[in-house]
RNA sequence: GGGCCCGUAGAUCAGCCUGGAAGAUCGCCUGCUUUGCAAGCAGGAGGCCUCGGGUUCAAAUCCCGACGGGUCCA
């Protein structure tokens, strides 16, 4: 068997190719062995038999790895934050490599260092439930890698050298060579796909060695786990090399958690005072652990199951626990662990500028905090969350500086979504309460809870039982939410049409003062031009497209849209197109774009104060420029206070007034990368491998394909409009420049100049004026309706009525008369017993004839009323005991006597 | 990006389904009781029922929209 990954250093050093008797996989090893090496087919051997001759920590680990790589000709790269801004596809890096995707992987970009070591924070989510559970999982990690962009004109290195270099770490720790199988396992991921060798010691995975080449084609000749694919002209060593499971591997601990973080560990050990049974149950968690290993199991559907398939083989070892014994030694254990590793995520999440959110990556942070809170509450430690966070930032501080000098930051996020959670219990808490007051929670109250008050089942429980009320939480809740939420997905439209002509050239990024411009038309056809070159600057990035005139011969026509449909610019126009081959002469509306300019620009200052004001967690989460305004929307965890308006405002103004150039420079991605680093991508993700830089040197950088005015006085004046809460952590500012803010000055102006008109002061005391008034009117308000209580009294007494059997019978036509009255004499009269009222009123020329009887009479004031009011045409009804409707004021004594008639 | 829930007195909420006089509890104020406090008793103040449209003779209540909050999913 010599076909698969065959290389020449397995040759060369004794390798053979195997097949594993259990899984059938192919793997690579210098020994005979009947299987893979792998989880499930080989349990953990190193648990307490370390694989390296030393035991390191993180740090030495990290250390070790890079300058392994640094003495190999590697350069070593800095981090990426955790949030994949640069990316539109996923919120978090959940790999090396993503920070190199799309645009190194893709080709369109170079790599920054060829060949390079990283070491990528990185958090996954997926295995949430397992965290804490399995020993190994982790939501935050780092993969440590090398990596390799091989293209036709470069080669680098490729397999063989990888798996080389590979080797030789490993075996430098001290890992004997024998004990290390390389298994052969296609990868596929992400549109691409190649070969690749799980890294296998003491059953345990050490790192993944793959080799990107192929593509995703339906067209392709290359199949891999059922998906074609075609070869790359460039192929890409992708290697992940897990930090954590490296530390792990070198202690030899129960589970990846005591290697990792020992101190966390056992400082919140103590304050949960855990001491005691995690030093009784050592033997257990790692039995546990090696299980989990092998099992490799799914936490999210049945515990129960599981947990008894895990206590089967413990007692088959030797242990004797029931069911019950076994859970309620392990599970807090199994949370201490998961609040080690949360409360390190959320360090990293917050410390590289996540605010907490109900969207987005804001929200996944605020669920992981969340989990943590009710974590730590189960292991009656419930305020601990803000400490464990500072003591992972303190830990970091040597390695990553930046969440230290971040602390306080962090550590108020932190807090404040505490406080909020803490809100949300509260409610929560009394919601159960109602909840059970008015019939119980079944099982669809029990979601409805969980979908829009955000209490998990087991909270709920919690809360029920403190009012003595039992709540069974069904199988698969989580299965039933997702049920829930199925008609969600809705499909967007796409409509592209492609029109076939060479790239225009943008003029307008060469000279943005320009206004006027000759081209050739390339393609015209049903109100669409396409120019050789154009000034008009197309729709894109919140930016208006420029409007203006196209002029031929003695024609012309207005451009009334531009759109850029690939590398073309389509001119959308009003009125007669000139012919394929015109000669044309282009003008922009120069009040349009000039305005345009302007609020970008300005929309650039606003974002830099906002910064500047707020912290770096301000990031722009959306952006729209029009002609009288512009908005922004930032990331920022509160409300926006009239202060920091203010602040912003002024700040802005000054930056206009201190004339600050701003200049344009199209960069190779990888250098505007290194110039100005991540808070390039303020717009999102990079879609071209140039990228245009807008900078307004010392003040703000920005990716940005947008026009501005040359110099930021140019912006003249800016003014906040308005704020509004877009989402939760994501504010909006409204505002305008130039003449525009000097018109929504003016417009301000009026509205509080005819305010005060009306109050019949000056402006400066309207305010005063209006709460005076207010305050007035309601006294006078509360007066008028005493006063109609007592009117409505005195004239019950002095109403007659008719006595019709044992019936009082009262009708009175009030003519002009207070509504609010008129319901006070009815409520009066028909407090005693055996009356009847008829009464009519009106105002202006709309009537109304209410209808009321004492209660316990037979008689019915609705049907009566409304056949009433039919015979003359109206309608009204209502009650029992009350009727109401409406008549013309001709008819309101018609009507009364007809009630009369009735009753008689 | 999508779904769901909510907006009524200073606070917490009921009333909305089934349209027809704005409610409860706590808090607040006054008086009585008490050496004082807590409490108790009696009385009282406090509401553009978030806003804007629509339906209706009639809207806190039904419909549409906006604003404000909460929450789940991707």
């Amino acid at each position: 068997m010599t076909e698969g990954l065959s290389l020449s250093f397995f040759h060369d050093s004794g390798f053979t190719r195997q097949a594993c008797a259990k899984c059938n996989c192919f793997f690579w090893s210098t020994v005979e062995r009947e299987l893979c090496g792998d989880a499930p087919c080989v349990e953990y051997s190193f648990i307490g038999k370390p694989l390296f001759s030393k035991a390191m920590d993180l740090d030495e680990a990290r250390e070790s790895f890079l300058n392994f790589f640094d003495m190999h000709n590697h350069t070593r790269v800095d981090r990426a934050p955790v949030v994949a801004r640069w990316r539109n596809d996923i919120y978090l890096s959940i790999a090396s490599i993503a920070v190199f995707q799309p645009h190194v992987t893709s080709g369109s970009s170079k790599p920054p260092e060829n060949p390079l070591a990283i070491s990528q924070p990185c958090i996954r989510l997926n295995d949430l439930e397992s965290v804490g559970r399995s020993g190994r999982h982790l939501t935050t990690f780092e993969m440590m890698a090398h990596h390799a962009f091989n293209t036709e004109d470069e080669k680098i290195y490729w397999q063989n050298r990888t798996v080389e270099l590979c080797h030789e770490f490993y075996t430098s720790l001290g890992l004997k060579g024998s004990k290390i199988t390389y298994k052969e396992n296609p990868w596929v991921g992400g549109g691409n796909g190649g070969e690749a060798l799980e890294v296998l010691a003491g059953g345990l995975e050490l790192a993944t060695l793959v080799f990107m080449d192929l593509e995703e084609d339906p067209e392709g000749d290359i199949e891999l786990k059922g998906i074609k694919f075609k070869r790359m002209p460039r192929s890409i060593v992708d290697t992940g090399y897990g930090l954590e499971r490296l530390v792990w591997a070198s202690q030899g601990t129960p589970t990846i958690y005591e290697s990792v973080f020992p101190e966390a560990v056992s400082l919140l050990t103590k304050k949960a005072g855990l001491e005691e049974k995690l030093n009784n149950s050592g033997s257990l968690i790692s039995e546990n652990a090696k299980l989990c290993g092998v099992l490799s199991v799914d936490y999210g559907s049945d515990l129960t199951e599981l947990r008894e398939l895990v206590l089967e083989r413990l007692n088959s070892l030797g242990h004797k626990l029931t069911l019950s014994e076994f859970t309620s030694t392990i599970e807090p254990l199994e949370k201490l662990f998961a609040i080690v590793d949360h409360s390190r995520a959320l360090a990293f999440m917050f410390g590289d500028g996540i605010v907490p959110s109900n969207v987005k990556a804001g929200y996944l942070a605020r669920m992981v905090l969340r989990r943590t809170i009710l974590l730590l509450k189960d292991l009656g430690v419930p305020d601990m969350l803000p400490e464990m966070v500072e003591y992972h930032i303190d830990n970091f501080a040597t390695t990553y500086p930046e969440l230290e000098s971040n602390k306080s930051h962090i550590l108020d996020m932190v807090n404040l979504e505490v406080e909020r959670f803490k809100l949300t219990l509260e409610r929560g808490r009394r919601a159960v309460k109602r909840a059970i007051e008015s019939g119980g929670i079944n099982q669809d109250r029990l979601l409805e809870l969980y979908d829009s008050q955000g209490l998990p089942p087991s909270v709920v429980s919690d809360f029920a039982s403190e009012q003595g009320y039992q709540v069974e939480v069904p199988d698969g809740f989580l299965a039933m939410v997702a049920d829930r939420h199925q008609g969600d997905v809705k499909f967007s439209k796409k409509t592209t049409f492609l029109i076939d002509v060479e790239s225009t050239r943008l003029d307008f990024y060469e000279d943005m003062e320009k206004r006027s411009f000759t081209s050739k038309v390339l393609f015209s056809e049903d109100g669409k031009v396409v120019l050789e070159n154009t000034l008009f600057y197309p729709e894109s990035g919140g930016q208006l497209s420029d409007i203006g005139t196209i002029k031929w011969e003695d024609k012309e026509t207005k451009v009334v849209d531009v759109k850029k449909i690939g590398d073309v610019v389509v001119h959308h126009v009003k009125g007669t197109i000139p012919a394929v081959g015109t000669i044309i002469s282009g003008e922009l509306d120069d009040f349009h774009r000039t305005n345009l300019s302007r609020h970008h620009t300005a929309t650039h200052l606003i974002g830099a104060a906002a910064r500047k004001i707020l912290g770096s967690h301000v990031w722009q989460a959306g952006a729209s420029k029009y002609e009288d305004r512009a908005r922004l929307d930032i990331t920022h965890h509160r409300r926006l206070t009239r202060d920091v308006i203010e602040l912003i405002e002024s700040e802005v103004n000054a930056l206009i007034l201190a004339n600050h150039p701003i200049t344009t420079k199209f960069y190779a991605r990888e250098e505007a990368d290194k110039k100005y680093g991540n808070t390039l991508y303020q717009g999102g993700a990079p879609k071209y491998k140039e990228v245009r830089v807008v900078e307004i040197p010392n003040i703000d950088a920005q990716a940005c394909a947008g026009t501005h005015v040359t110099s930021t006085l140019k912006v003249e004046a800016v003014k906040v409009l308005r704020t509004e809460r877009v989402q939760d952590g994501v504010e909006r500012i409204e505002f305008s420049a130039g003449p525009s803010a000097v018109e929504a000055s003016q417009k301000e102006r009026a509205l509080l100049e005819k305010t005060a008109d009306y109050l019949g002061v000056p402006i400066d005391q309207a305010p005063n004026a209006a709460q005076k008034f207010v305050k007035e009117w309601k006294e006078l308000r509360n007066k008028v309706s005493s006063l109609e209580k007592e009117l409505a009294s005195f004239k019950s007494s002095s109403l007659e009525s008719e006595n019709i059997g044992k019936i009082n019978f009262y009708s009175d036509n009030m003519g002009e008369a207070n509504f609010g009255e008129v319901q006070k004499l009815v409520r009066t009269i028909t407090s005693e017993s055996n009356n009847i009222i008829a009464i009519g009123s009106c105002k202006g020329d709309k009537a109304t004839v209410i209808l009321a009887s004492s209660p316990g009479l037979d008689f019915n004031c609705g049907s009566t009323l409304k056949e009433v009011l039919a015979s003359v045409g109206s309608s009204g009804g209502g009650k029992e005991t009350y009727a109401q409707g409406a008549c013309s004021t001709s008819d309101i004594d018609a009507v009364l006597s007809k009630i009369k008639n009735f009753i008689s």
